[in-house]
DNA sequence: GTCGCTATATATAATCC
DNA sequence: TGGATTATATATAGCGA
């Protein structure tokens, strides 16, 4: 869009990738929201940023609500149906092959992960990590009204 | 858009309901794929049809990776860092106590829930979830009414 | 249900403050 | 640095086949 069309391939320039992302992030929340409203739907979205920083959205249950219910719709129906535009066959092949393995593997990973989760607590500490891979985290919240756009930040 | 403005209101009639629903998935998943692929980053979506159907897309992790990786983070952080203008100071005090009470049981829950997913998993039946409960206890969040967008934001 | 069409609403790349 | 502007690319609402 704009004054030259969209390349489809990752955008070098950190300063450039970084205010691509803030716009383009706001852009998918508010339609995000515009489907979860005018049709009444779960919708569940998490976007990183270059950064690290991370961005949720979900309609009415929690993102972890609405991925474990979505989860066992898959499971039960032992079936997945990549339905992206503009993806190259190697990337779908690539996705149905990653789902059927986390299909096998996701409970026992997320429990464990889950668990590991917790033993940081218990101790309080901190993990270990990239530090350009977690610059922030989070989980909750939001508010803010008045405008059309309410917005939760935990850093 | 189109020839009409949008009214941010459930359609009623199914079938266009339905309609809208499958025209907006296509693009939320294309503009999800962008936002991925020119960022370089991980971006995960679940979509609820009307009808129940799930469409999910991540880029590169699986959905659940994403998701236990955004949770982590947001454990790991321990503060919350509300950055959204115009917010009272009531909403924020209360959002800002919401975030405390679900930082300190997320990790149970969370659990327990995903326990319960397996146990039904293998009895293969579908749990049963209580929207209210899971929204209060919600780790990442929720908001809107009435107002044009809902957002939550985890840093 | 699906597709195509077309006028209009939106989104946004580039640019300029 | 973060907004405001503007020309252009996209998305789409309402229809119709």
């Amino acid at each position: 869009m704009g004054r030259n069309k969209l390349v489809m391939k990752k955008i070098e320039d950190p300063i450039s990738r970084q205010q691509f992302y803030s716009k383009r992030k706001d852009t998918i929340l508010k339609k995000s929201n515009e489907l979860a409203v005018l049709c009444d739907t779960d919708v569940a979205l998490l976007m990183f940023s270059p950064a690290g920083q991370v961005t949720s959205y979900s309609s009415k249950e929690s993102v972890e609500d609405i991925m474990v219910r979505a989860m066992n719709k898959s499971v039960n129906q032992r079936y997945y149906k990549p339905q992206v535009e503009n993806i190259s066959s190697v990337q779908e092949a690539e996705a149905y092959a990653q789902f059927l393995r986390s299909n096998m593997e996701q409970i026992q990973q997320s429990k464990a992960k889950l668990l590991g989760v917790q033993g940081f607590l218990q101790r309080n500490e901190y993990p270990a990590v990239n530090t350009e891979d977690t610059a922030a985290a989070g989980k909750l919240c939001l508010l803010h009204q008045g405008s059309d756009l309410r917005e939760a930040v935990a850093c």
